[in-house]
Order: C-alpha cells, then structure tokens, then sequence
DNA sequence: CTTTGCACCTGTTGGC
DNA sequence: TGCCAACAGGTGCAAA
C-alpha cells in the first residue's frame, strides 16, 4: 500500500515506458473496484496517446488529448510494465496495452483503488478540486499550514492526515514525521506552538523526500513497477516497531489507535 | 459547517 | 496443526 513515496516511486517506474505511447487496447477483467471503471477507459482510450503522466496527492493522471484517467492505488494497489503476452496473476484486474504489446497491469487485491475518466478540466474533478497543497512543493507553508490548525482540537497526526492540510502524508509517514518533530501524536493541533509546527512542516518535506530517494516503503504486496522492491522499511524509526526501543533513548515505543488508525510512538522523546 | 466513524475487499498474522 | 478474530499502506461519504 503505496503511500506517496510508492506512488511518486510508480510514476517515475512506469513514465519512460507510456509517455508518448498510444493505446492499443484495454482489458477489464475485474471492474469492480471503490468505483466501477468508468466505461470510457475501454470505450475511448484505446487509440489515444499517452502524453504525460502526473501526480496529484496518491492519484495518477495519464493526460490524454480528450480526457486524463485518475488512478488511485488504493491500499494495496500495484502498477508494473509487463508484456501483454504475460499471462495475468490473480488479482491483476486491468491492462492498458500499448503499442508494441508492452502493458501498464495493475494489480489490486483488496480493490479499494480506483480507474475513472475524466473528461474535462482535471484540476475541476470532484476527487481532486478540493486537495489541499503537495507537500513537496513550496506552496506548504508554515504560513498555510498554521493558520489551518486553529482552534482544531484534533489530534496533529489526524490533522496532517487530513487531505484538506497536506496532501499525501499517509498512516506511517504521519507517525514518522511526528516522531522526528517530537511531538506526541495525539497533541490537539490548536495547542502546538507555530516553532513546534514550522518543524514538522519541514520534517513531513524531509521523511517524504527521503523515502522518495530510496524508492519507497515496501511493507506486504507494494512492488516497484519493476518488480523491485524499496528498501526504506528499514530506515522507520516507529511504525510497526511496538515494544521495541526507540533508536533514540531505548524506551519501548508505545502502539495507540487514534482515528481507527495504528500509531506509533516514543513516550520519552514525544510531547 | 465540522467532526466522527463506516464502508469497501482480500490476504496475512497471531492467539488459543 | 487448525481455526478464527483482528488487522493491514486510503479516503469518500453518510450521519451526528
């Protein structure tokens, strides 16, 4: 389950081998996903080019001349280039054949992710109109990024959850980020001093970016669009490290649910 | 309008 | 060893 790293890391993985190219064919073998596949993935897209694929939050968009296809991998979607000729494994439920018979498959076990249409202004569509800013980007600010947090009493890894704050920051960068900045996750927003949180603006850009740069997390199904996995599980300081001591003090880090949401983090470093 | 919790689905894990 | 409940990377949306 891609976090933004794993969807930065796909999109890097499979540009090279769609930008420009034009679609062949399209198969939907399991259309059933959060959403049915809007029919004009099959109906309009074979015989379009491929012009340019972007990223927006977890969302990919393959910009075409009539309409860009959001992708959306869900919590255990996957992407990888394969030749059409590959027979498909199960849970592989779609294929965007291009031409030369290369293949963008995905994969989705769980089917949470989603394929659908859009036709018009994509900046415009219901999914994306109301993201908040990326986090790597120079439009999140401390001065965006406070002024949202008052008089939220929700706990801050809640808050840096919540897509209409920052884009992108999914359940183990929350808890990684907020271990880096010290602050204790279930902290209400409000009650954060603007240092403490010009600190963890800056500590959601660092832990982004570095597991960007080392190919993103892979945790269970997650595989890179070239059957490679990353490698930056082994760099978490506190997801998934419950009882085990803090690569700081050697406190047992501690597991709470906040928001129905495991999370982690050091009693002694995080206040 | 804001906040909370559910729902979607399959596969893996851990406790008894 | 086997069974079954609990849990897993996301997030839109209905309900409160």
């Amino acid at each position: 389950m891609p976090e933004l790293p794993e969807v930065e890391t796909t999109k890097r993985g499979i540009a090279p081998h769609i930008e420009g190219k034009r679609v062949s064919r399209v198969h939907v073998r399991q259309g059933k996903l959060r959403w049915p596949v809007s029919p004009e993935i099959e109906q309009q897209l074979p015989g379009l080019i491929i012009h340019r694929v972007k990223r927006r939050a977890k969302y990919l968009l393959l910009e075409t001349d009539q309409g860009t296809l959001i992708i959306h991998l869900g919590m255990s979607g996957s992407l990888r280039i394969v030749d059409a000729a590959v027979e498909p494994e199960k849970h592989e439920h779609i294929d965007i054949v291009l031409d030369g018979n290369s293949c963008l498959r995905y994969k989705d076990p769980r089917r949470f992710g989603c394929f659908l249409w859009s036709a018009g202004a994509i900046e415009e569509h219901k999914l994306i109109q109301h993201l908040g800013p990326e986090p790597l980007s120079d439009v999140f600010t401390i001065d965006d990024f406070y002024p949202k947090a008052r008089n939220k009493k929700t706990p801050i890894k809640s808050f840096i959850m919540d897509g209409k704050v920052v884009v992108g920051v999914g359940n183990i960068y929350a808890s990684e980020a907020l271990f880096r900045s010290g602050i204790h996750p279930n902290r209400p927003a409000t009650h954060i001093s603007k240092a403490r949180m010009t600190q963890l603006v800056s500590d959601i850009k660092t832990i982004l970016s570095q597991a960007i740069e080392q190919g993103g997390t892979t945790l269970k199904d997650f595989v890179n669009s070239d059957g490679k996995p990353g490698y930056f599980q082994q760099t978490l300081n506190v997801y998934g490290r419950a009882k085990k001591p803090c690569s700081t003090c050697d406190t047992p880090i501690k597991q709470v649910t906040i928001g129905q949401r495991s999370t982690f983090y050091c009693p002694h470093c995080q206040h």
